[in-house]
DNA sequence: AAAATGCTTCAACTTTTCTTGAAGTGTTGA
DNA sequence: TCAACACTTCAAGAAAAGTTGAAGCATTTT
């Protein structure tokens, strides 16, 4: 992964709104809710809703897809543990110990 | 870990400086790197750098402590990975498998 | 004590992001 | 075909975040 798409990754769950998108999508498993679902379900105007949900669309966090007329949006979390692996490069290398860090086994490496 | 806390993680992240910073800091390990280091590493003024370590300290990624005139930093990886577990939360319950969501192994159900 | 160093805070400006109503696109049902 | 529906795009104003130089505070050196 490059530092890009990480930022996008984060930018991306940097609101309030979109994290809460997000974290339904992600509860919603496989498959995913349609947008005029999500906006009744956390209350947020469909315009707003469209708006945010580009972002995430964007960053790869969600999968968009047509369904008639409704639109079906499903969480992408393997990129999110992705970017995990990308922020906690190098973390126990060159001598660095994963105790002293105190970063969780298996994270440093996988 | 709350919704709260989970949205300063990533509002922290979501800004070029800041992700160049953090990177820097779990690189450099539990010695971590004192401010002006930083600065000259990564070419940013010190007023902005101090700008940026503000926000990751606020939202506890990193901690500042005092070493004479010099102030030193260091990565909190472990809430960085406790954030993911936050994300992740029911991701593979209700009859959701790890399958299907294509999350990695161990993600789900730790 | 005075000057230098390391870093932070402040104030002002610039830039970006967010929000909302109005209008637009495509789909479905009467 | 026409109205209703689901959602997106557009435009404009409001809010938040980023950047910079000047000034401030604390520590160290001379």
């Amino acid at each position: 992964m490059d530092k890009y798409t990480a930022l996008q990754v984060f930018e991306a769950l940097s609101s309030g709104v979109r994290l809460d998108v997000f974290r339904l999508l992600v509860q919603a498993g496989p498959e995913g809710r349609v947008a005029g679902d999500i906006s009744s379900a956390l209350d947020i105007p469909p315009t707003n809703l469209s708006f945010h949900l580009k972002g995430l669309a964007q960053a790869g966090l969600v999968t968009a897809e047509q369904e008639g007329r409704f639109q079906r949006y499903r969480a992408n979390i393997a990129l999110m543990v992705d970017t995990i692996g990308f922020l906690t490069e190098n973390c126990c290398g060159e001598g660095v110990s994963c105790e002293l860090t105190g970063v969780a086994e298996g994270v440093c490496k996988p």
